[in-house]
RNA sequence: GGCGCUAUCGUCUAACGGUUAGGACGGAGCCCUCUCAAGGCUUAAAUACGGGUUCGAUUCCCGUUAGCGCUACCA
């Protein structure tokens, strides 16, 4: 019985490397027939905002997640607490009465050449009737967990990602589980949950990888059964940090590639090819082929550059990707989504629904976003529209403005306007005047959509419609 | 500093120890064409370094270097 689970904390908005943790989770729930559950990591009242929250909900829901159980864990604390205490009363954890040290104090703790920090001088060696005493007397102390020390003991596991992981427990240090106001640590917290709702496989960023050493001797003290770990490699920037909102910008959220004009399943596509192969060379996939070829076997080890610069924020693959399923998607159901952003771009789609559809898988071919349809599409649906100054080039290129206006002449005349009408309407003209048909051709676009590139001309008439066209020529 | 992890074209990646080291994005070039950041084709571009093991290492082992992570009463 798989059971995943992707655990947030609502610090910030979602992440995209949160965001491909939540997905590799999801396809590997789906895959097994298992069961995905969201489990909110709000205990750090300090930092969590409603704000984030919803933006996890909001970047989840855009992706087209879904999940089949949700936690939030500050409803849990008591049990969190509970378990700790059971640490306690099995042996396997002692109060520290040493004050809280100032962690900004660099020399004190990591880069100290005194060696490694294991644990607070004299506290392990309390007596139970002393340590009973001080607790009494209200003297504050953090929980930590002990760290079987000088028994040669190696803490070990396999990883699904990363191969057998081993360390000796001598290199641990005694972590807390307790805080000294008496809140649970994340150690604590994540794994007693874990525990109570019967995780069978732990999925994460491989930042934690160091930490399953600590996370397998809680489950052995709580006697609960080990989980299966798959750690993921990192999403890093080019210049292989982290990523992180104050140093890269907007390029770390979901919400800047939804509103980009991204397609969801193409987002997914692309954030699964980092770090993950379905090792058959296929890279443009639909999501029920994601989850048919989804396994941690494809998962690789280094760490994955999501690949931006100042010219290009976005990683090119990710937008060449996103082009590539614009192309195939089905039009019914490509269509509304262009809608939503003609709308919000106080554009209105066209009239009948059959004629909108067509124009749009007309002019997809040439788009690599959603937004480009309101922007590089915008002559389809608007009269307003913007000249190029290359089409005003090819206007100016004499005799082009007076001949389209002899066109549109004729194309109002015309007994029945369609794409082959208007061609050999505009080929005849050519003729007569002794110009080439790629005068006309390219004039007809420039006028019509104020752009030299785009689609057939003849398409571009079908698309607009005699009353636009004729309006469009005559204005030149 | 200690411990853990990683290392193939600029980027994402493929290669039961035996391949001219493959694909994709991006770059360059060509073709097609009524235009195009469309399509088709071609091309440049990589096994971090040094030692082993082996008939033969991208692949296995060791070391070096570099990067990342953990080393908090953050998560």
């Amino acid at each position: 019985m798989v059971r995943v689970r992707f655990a947030p904390s609502p610090t910030g908005y979602l992440h995209i490397g949160s965001a491909r943790t939540f997905i590799f989770n999801w396809l590997y729930a789906r895959r097994n027939g298992g069961t995905m559950i969201l489990r909110i990591d709000d205990t750090d009242v300090e930092r969590n905002t409603e704000a984030s929250l919803n933006s996890i909900y909001d970047g989840l829901r855009w992706l087209e997640m879904d999940w089949d159980e949700e936690y939030r864990q500050s409803d849990r604390i008591e049990l969190h607490k509970k378990a700790a205490w059971a640490i306690f009363e099995a042996g396997h954890a002692y109060r520290d009465f040493t004050p809280a040290t100032n962690t900004d104090d660099e020399a004190t703790s990591a880069n100290s050449t005194r060696g490694p920090w294991l644990c607070n001088p004299g506290m392990r060696e309390l007596t139970a009737e002393e340590s009973e005493r001080r607790a009494a007397a209200g003297e504050p102390f953090v929980l930590r967990f002990r760290v079987p020390r000088g028994e040669g003991r190696t803490i070990a596991f396999a990883d699904s990602v990363y191969g057998e992981q081993s360390k000796s427990a001598d290199d641990v240090e005694d972590f807390a589980l307790l805080r000294s106001n008496g809140m649970p640590t994340y150690h604590m917290a994540s794994c007693a949950d874990d525990a109570d709702i019967k995780i069978s496989h732990i999925i994460r960023g491989q930042d934690h990888l160091s930490n399953t050493f600590k996370h397998i001797l809680i489950f052995e003290a709580l006697k609960a059964e080990i989980p299966q770990f798959a750690h993921l490699p990192l999403l890093v920037a080019p210049d292989g940090a982290k990523l992180s909102k104050r140093k890269h910008g907007p390029v770390v959220s979901v919400t800047t590639y939804r509103d980009a004009g991204f397609l969801p399943h193409s987002y997914v596509n692309f954030l699964c090819l980092l770090g993950w192969s379905p090792k058959d060379n296929r890279e443009q996939m639909s999501r029920q082929e994601l989850m048919e070829s989804f396994s941690l076997a494809g998962v690789n080890r280094s760490n994955a550059v999501v690949n931006f610069s100042e010219e290009d924020p976005i990683d090119p693959k990710a937008i060449w990707l996103n082009s590539q399923h614009l192309r195939v998607w089905p039009v019914d159901e490509l269509a509304p989504r262009v809608k939503a952003v003609l709308a919000a771009a106080g554009l209105a789609a066209l009239e009948p629904e059959s004629q909108y559809q067509w124009v749009v898988d007309t002019i997809r071919s040439r788009f690599f976003t959603l937004n480009d349809f309101a922007t590089k599409g915008r002559a389809y649906f608007a009269d307003d529209f913007p000249m190029q100054p290359e089409a005003v080039v090819k206007l100016d290129a004499a005799p082009a403005r007076e001949l389209l206006r002899e066109l549109a002449v004729r194309i109002e005349a015309l007994p029945e306007f369609s794409e082959a009408s208007v061609e050999a309407a505009l080929r005849a003209l050519a003729e007569e005047k002794g110009v080439k048909a790629g005068l006309l051709i390219n004039g007809s676009r420039a006028a019509l959509t104020g752009q030299t590139v785009g689609p057939s001309a003849f398409a571009v008439f079908a698309a607009l419609g005699r009353e636009r066209v004729v309006k469009r020529l005559a204005a030149v």
